[in-house]
DNA sequence: TGGTTTTCGGATACGATATATCCTTAATTC
DNA sequence: GAATTAAGGATATATCGTATCCGAAAACCA
């Protein structure tokens, strides 16, 4: 059960675009620069935050993307789900019906009790994730990034921000 | 991130050998047999789970597997553990590190923010499967589970046990 | 107007992993 | 000695994540 990169990508890709001036995008080929990621690939991960409305975009030279809401109105979960897709995790395939001792065509009214526990697991999962805002992150990255890397990496950003 | 249809087989299988009486088995046959599984590849689970030393097992005809430890002492972590591994569902692959604004050779004293709180999810999942036992499962289906199907599945099974 | 840059979506290829089967070996029972 | 079982290795197939490429549409700029 791993999450695919595009997660990681993703998460990190948002926390620069929380620190980008009102009214300004950045490019796919900066965010892949700057995080020495396949531009065409990650591509794919900021379509999917833009199909769920994170971010928004514009086109042309000085086109690329910006957050659509706050970073205190974005969550983790929200991100994450945006490219790893809100499935569970479980899926229950109701290998209890092969059961030969069951009459034919029987009905529980009820999901099955260990699939109601590894999904009670997933949502203990999504509830962390959910209780975390973008804006938590780049609070615990100013803090923890040294000051000159903070300051000289949003230099290189907005020299780049269309 | 889809956890392995192993993982439902073996905590079925664990139910049921929970149900089983002091010193007797169950083969793989009767266990593929009871859920409708390839006899095959459910081996391959029901080793996963001797090998984590959740279960023992005998040879030869009357051979097969029951539980280690009793119902009370084996928790949902270690059954879908031992199937799915102890990999956490979130990998840093530190594309910080590529900040071209970053001096070479910096060396980051925490683990990324991102994730840290990525792994303080991983963590919620598995406390919350930690804090299921293999009893409190075994209580809920024989409460839910209808009584003659519940009867006549452990008749079938004990007249296949070794 | 025309050329450049951008997002977006589709098509395709590759690799890793989950799924599944087969076979051999060794231990146990009868 | 024959039958049955778990264990583990080898192999095949399918699915999915990873990655690249291309064309279309929109926006910017000269």
């Amino acid at each position: 059960m791993i999450l695919k990169s595009q997660v990681e990508w993703a998460l990190h890709c948002c926390a620069i675009l929380a620190g980008l001036p009102e009214g300004r995008y950045l490019s796919t080929k900066a965010l892949a620069e700057l995080h020495g990621l396949p531009k065409e690939y990650l591509s794919k991960a900021l379509q999917s935050l833009s199909q769920a409305s994170l971010v928004e975009t514009t086109l042309g030279p000085s086109g690329g993307y910006r957050l659509a809401r706050a970073p205190l109105d974005i969550n983790f979960l929200e991100i994450v789900e945006a490219v790893e897709g809100k499935a569970r995790s479980f899926t229950c395939t109701n290998i209890r019906e092969n059961n030969p001792c069951r009459p034919a065509g029987y009905c529980d009214s009820k999901p099955c009790a260990v699939a109601r526990i590894m999904w009670e697991a997933d949502e203990a999962w999504r509830d962390t994730l959910r209780r975390v805002r973008l804006s938590d992150l780049v609070g615990t990255l100013s803090e923890e990034v040294p000051a000159d890397i903070w300051r000289s990496t949003f230099e290189w950003v907005l020299k780049r921000a269309g």
